[in-house]
DNA sequence: TAAACATATGAATAGTTGTTCATATGAAAA
DNA sequence: TTTTCATATGAACAACTATTCATATGTTTA
């Protein structure tokens, strides 16, 4: 059995060997931390773009208002996966909807969100 | 066994039925719709900001430039994790890096990456 | 050149997530 | 009230992804 330093230990760990960290940069950077949790929700709120179909979804309805049958037909995917997914958009309230007899009419909650794509939109095609 | 309409059997697959669609809206909007390629991309962007730890990252690449141990230590995770995520990173241009001896100092590769971080803080923040 | 060291990376694993299938719900029409 | 129909949803499965472990790479110092 092989006999560790504390440092080697840390190594083997995986964790980095503090006496090496630039510790001026990082004791300036942690007092710049936001909360953990900031961060988390940021994650997030950027994860739900990051799907391809959540993505075809929101562009769509930027267009028009639309029933869960028309995007479905759209996107040329199953009604259940696009349901699937309105439920997650509309849990984190980046759509909202209106019942009118059977069908549902989905859209986009507020034009942040036609913002954003547009924003990413912009950044991809540079 | 039972025998389909040809409607039964497009619902049965779980695919709406075309009928009952509102074909001015689909048709509309099909002819704005972008190519599917770049609304691949856009998901494969924002699916960057869309991990905790590399949000984490850029947020503290935001603030300065530093050394992978340093990242580190600063987000308290093992310094293989915060490599694979920088290449990914790397692969994307969010980052970019300089070697200085046996170090490698990472940074954000344009404020455009910050600007977008600050755009989504914004966003939850309301 | 050999040893020390910061970073990178391949393989394995564990956790997460999107889609499908089958079925439930709830509103309108018969 | 019964049937029809648009949408919703639980469970199962498959695909993907982040982390860890072990080790490789490439640079510097002894």
């Amino acid at each position: 059995m092989k006999d560790f330093t504390k440092i080697e230990q840390e190594v083997a760990d995986g964790v980095c060997d503090f006496i090496h960290v630039h510790e001026d940069i990082v004791k300036k950077v942690e007092k710049a931390m936001p909360e953990e949790q900031e961060l988390l929700d940021l994650a997030e709120f950027f994860k739900i773009f990051g799907d391809s179909t959540r993505i075809k979804i929101l562009y769509v309805l930027s267009q028009s208002e639309m029933c869960v049958c028309d995007i479905a037909s759209l996107l040329m995917m199953g009604q259940s996966a696009i349901s699937h997914q309105l439920r997650v958009l509309k849990q984190m309230r980046l759509v909202k909807f209106r019942r009118e007899g059977k069908t549902v009419f989905y859209s986009l909650s507020d034009d942040h969100i036609q913002t954003i794509l547009a924003q990413g939109m912009e950044h991809i095609s540079e």
